[in-house]
DNA sequence: GGTACGATGATCT
DNA sequence: GATCATCGTACCC
């Protein structure tokens, strides 16, 4: 088992690409219990500027969204009712785009993310949505700001992945006619997919 | 199997 | 004070 970080350059492509290319990647999270990683099964692409469901949209720049006007592959949490989600930046600087991760297959620290998400659950309600991974990998607004090829948070080399499946976008009633577009990748047929 | 809805807190106006 | 890129439980087929 290597865990190996990708090299920066892999977040060099499009938003949409990427969105795409991260499916089969492995999410690792290092702390001081233990290390946690899962297989990416599931994203969403939000494209900036023109996407009324992006953050950025209409180049907003706050506080929150600052990190996405920079390099490609830094890490944007943040919190939403309570539960911390998890994206990675895409595009050169000054163009704020990024891909949220909305659902991952567990590989990695099974008992530790058990432990964090509740006995009582079974495997596959451990990460299968946005909320729900980052509590099981153990994900905090710590670290955003961090470079997806350092750790603690990284992505490494992950699996071949048959095919892909591409819909709308979820949780985004209020986005006009972005909330229409074919934004959402996963896995075909994987069982830990949010929907 | 499905849908409905309330809790909950950071962010922005 | 309004707005959410959610989750879990309740309830009804």
């Amino acid at each position: 088992m290597s865990l190996v970080p990708v090299e920066a350059s892999f977040f060099g492509q499009s938003t949409v690409a990427l969105a795409q290319s991260l499916i089969g990647m492995l999410l690792v999270k290092e702390t001081e219990q233990g290390i946690a990683a899962g297989w990416i099964v599931e994203t969403e692409a939000y494209t900036g500027v023109a996407d009324q469901a992006a953050h950025s949209f209409g180049n907003r720049r706050t506080a929150r969204t600052e990190i996405m006007y920079h390099e490609p592959g830094h890490v944007y949490t943040y919190t939403m009712h309570t539960h911390c989600l998890v994206n990675i930046v895409c595009e050169p600087v000054g163009v704020a785009e990024a891909v949220l991760i909305r659902a991952v297959e567990p590989h990695i620290g099974l008992s530790l993310m058990q432990e964090r998400r509740g006995l009582d659950k079974s495997l596959h309600q451990l990460t299968n949505g946005p909320g729900k991974l980052t509590k099981a990998l153990g994900i905090t607004m710590n670290d955003y700001g961090n470079h997806a090829t350092k750790r603690p948070l990284f992505i490494a080399v992950g699996r071949q992945v048959e095919e892909i499946s591409i819909g709308p976008r979820i949780g985004i009633p209020n986005s006009g006619a972005a909330r229409h577009y074919p934004y959402r990748f996963w896995e075909t047929g994987n069982p830990f997919v949010s929907k």
